[in-house]
DNA sequence: AATAAATAGTACATTTATATAATAAATGTA
DNA sequence: TACATTTATTATATAAATGTACTATTTATT
């Protein structure tokens, strides 16, 4: 079955091979885009499980998140699309379960009728606040490989590769 | 519809929100989180969009380039499953595909029968180097912002921070 | 040799995500 | 006022991903 992905050797050794068949392929990039891939998806399955006993999986949790973060405490749909990534017609479906859970409301704007306000109930809060110690532990144990420094370096460098995409 | 996600100003606001409403909140942790994911969602997009005009997505671009970077030219359906970051439910799928399309073929392991070949076609083949010039331009411009030693840099913070995932 | 346990691959059902277009209401502006 | 634009939803249809269970084969154990 060959190496456990985490090690990452093997991934290394065909970019090698493909710069050699090809060589003007962008070797760094490449790697970047690859570890980027991995993580993603090893952040991705493992939010997944840990959120599974609580009824959620990874993308509703990660909107409950973005209300909870609010000083109002509420935000529309598109914008909640942009900030936690998703595409419109996917906010419509999600939200529409959060609502169905109970843990989130729709309220017409008072400003702009067309908008909609999405904010938590008291029952979305309580959620958030029951499984945020365990994810509290999944942070902190994912992010443990890492000092604070190699943290702050890292958040950096992410950053302005971000910066790099979609002009 | 709020600042555009290249930015990231509104994450840190929503950070320092959630982090003073639960202070155990692991901030730095959670933000690389985030950044990751709003990574790999435009990385994710991008790549499918230059795809779509090859009749490609972007995991099935992934598998092929898989099997580009073997010295061997060949794959087990679960070795691709492994190094691809998917899950063995799917590679089956986009296997089934990508044959389909007449780019990768199938064939009995000589040594293990219970092991299948997956190996380029001289079409799948002829499909990468088709559409390599495009990824190499894509790929060279997603890095452009950082320089040589910030890649460097960057790559082994990331190798360092995927260590820490699924142990 | 016989049996048990592990591995590889797939089929099927379900869930999750996307793309597209149509609708409707509210807003801004010529 | 008339008209284009923005915001959000809905409705399909389709695509992508996952979980579970099942078959065949190999490997290990007795």
């Amino acid at each position: 079955m060959g190496p456990p992905m985490t090690d990452f050797a093997s991934t290394e050794q065909r970019l090698s091979v493909t710069c050699r068949r090809y060589p003007d392929f962008p070797r760094r990039p490449g790697i970047l885009v690859r570890l980027i891939t991995h993580i993603y998806k090893a952040l991705h399955d493992e939010a997944n499980a840990l959120l599974k006993p609580y009824g959620l999986n990874h993308p509703e949790y990660n909107l409950l998140m973005m209300l909870y973060g609010t000083t109002s405490g509420t935000m529309s749909p598109s914008e909640l699309a942009d900030v936690a990534g998703e595409k419109s017609a996917n906010i419509t479906r999600l939200t529409n379960e959060l609502s169905e859970k109970g843990l989130i409301s729709r309220s017409a704007s008072a400003d702009d009728r067309r908008k909609v306000e999405l904010s938590l109930t008291p029952q979305g809060l309580a959620a958030i606040e029951s499984l945020l110690p365990d994810i509290c532990g999944l942070l902190a144990r994912q992010g443990r490989h890492l000092t604070i420094s190699e943290q702050v370096q890292l958040e950096k460098l992410l950053k302005k590769f971000l910066s790099g995409l979609a002009d």
